[in-house]
DNA sequence: TCTCAGGTACTGGTCTTACCACTTGACCAC
DNA sequence: GTGGTCAAGTGGTAAGACCAGTACCTGAGA
């Protein structure tokens, strides 16, 4: 019997969600401007401060600019937002956009590498026993998505012994936009986290120090799913504008 | 007479900004309860909405966890926090982190190679026209602060070149950390942005579609302002935990 | 006819108050 | 122990009022 917790919509999440959708779809093109609050508040059948909060939230996103005593109005998210609106634009309306996963797929190949390597400079004692306990952990996962997570939790190790802080913020942030595609992602990364040799590598030449080796070991393991989606992906859209 | 604009302290901001102080600087600990809305309002001086607005952004930015009856907590930002909080945390009571500075330049020597490299294979004529006019414009500017402008410009045009969602997001984020610093940073940036042909060699290599060229470019152009902050960082905190 | 000061209508910013919905914990009956 | 009930406290939402800043139009003066 499986439960999962009833979904509670909150009016200002939903307020957000619309207008989100209406910014990165196109709806509101930047530089329009958006109606007023009191409006908006009418149109949708909320109150004011719920709309306020939305806009709040959409403005701290950067995606809106709100003047006082002037109109909002819409930004050029693509030129504004943050990495935290990676998550939003990676899964819209329930389905993935496969540029969005073939994009974070490139960045971890180019960017993993580099935190192996440095990883690999910093760690002490016990981040290595870190790293080795998530390995172990990836060992004892029985199913793909059980083995998923548990490399979620190897990477977050490698992190920390990365000891950046910027680092770990974006490692936060894809993994935010990551997590809630898993199911989806199954077939795609399922050879990659049955690779225990590959993790076990890497998680040696990190905790020996080695970062030439720690570098190239990621980058293996890294590449067959990269790959893999690249060229799924040059199928799908053969003329990518 | 040198006049300079009225800071205007919108109420919610303030009270974001001063919680937001508490939890990055551990007054407020991970797992610690926050006082009621109504209470924090009283304490404040400040209406309940105002207070509510704060509390909704700190969520956004996964910093305290609301719950609907319960008490409002305070999360670990390291482990939950995405990229968007860096500017908060490179400038604090308008003071720069070198420990943040440091880890950014880090990042940065690590990422941007990579993103050249993706631009060399991506780009097209208009982005290597794009390119080129960045240069242009940094050839012309006059003094260190808007050659570091130009500078920024000049990434800009290389990460559009790179036609990549999850790069132009993160360098959003880090221009984002990077801008208020600009004035400080001028010392340590000034050699960078004043290597006029670095930044000649990795434009010509991205346009020619040569890849690991301009990986090279890249790693050379930025290495040198990495190893100084590098070892100043070394120098002023010789035991680092 | 042009210019600009002033008014006016509209926008966001803030507060007050009230009530609803949910969680917690204590208490009580079974 | 188990489950039900209730009260108190919390966040969620709404309505209305007023303050503060902006945009625009209007009319008097040049």
């Amino acid at each position: 019997m499986a439960l999962k917790p009833v979904a509670r919509r909150l009016v200002p999440e939903d307020v957000f969600d619309q207008l989100l959708g209406e910014v990165v779809d196109g709806g509101l093109a930047a530089g329009d401007s958006l109606p007023s609050e009191r409006r908006l508040a009418e149109v949708l059948g909320v109150s004011r401060p719920a709309v306020r909060e939305a806009l709040q939230r959409l403005s701290q996103a950067k995606l809106i600019d709100v003047r006082h005593g002037g109109s909002t109005t819409v930004r050029d998210f693509r030129t504004s937002a943050g990495l935290d609106l990676l998550p939003r634009l990676l899964v819209r309306d329930g389905e993935l956009d496969p540029r969005v996963g073939r994009s974070i797929l490139q960045a971890r190949q180019s960017i993993a590498p580099a935190v192996a390597a440095q990883a690999a400079v910093s760690a002490g004692p016990a981040a290595a026993r870190a790293l080795r306990g998530a390995v172990t952990q990836l060992e004892q996962a029985t199913d793909s998505e059980a083995r998923q997570h548990a490399a979620l939790g190897f990477w977050d190790a490698v992190v920390d012994a990365a000891d950046s802080i910027v680092f770990r913020l974006l490692f936060n942030s894809l993994r935010l936009a990551y997590e809630p595609a898993i199911a989806a992602l199954g077939p795609v990364m399922g050879a990659e986290v049955d690779n225990l040799d590959g993790y076990r590598a890497l998680a040696d030449a990190v905790a020996a120090g080695e970062a030439t080796a720690a570098h190239a070991a990621a980058d293996e393991l890294l590449r067959p799913a990269t790959e893999a989606l690249g060229s799924l992906m040059a199928l799908l859209e053969p003329g990518k504008p």
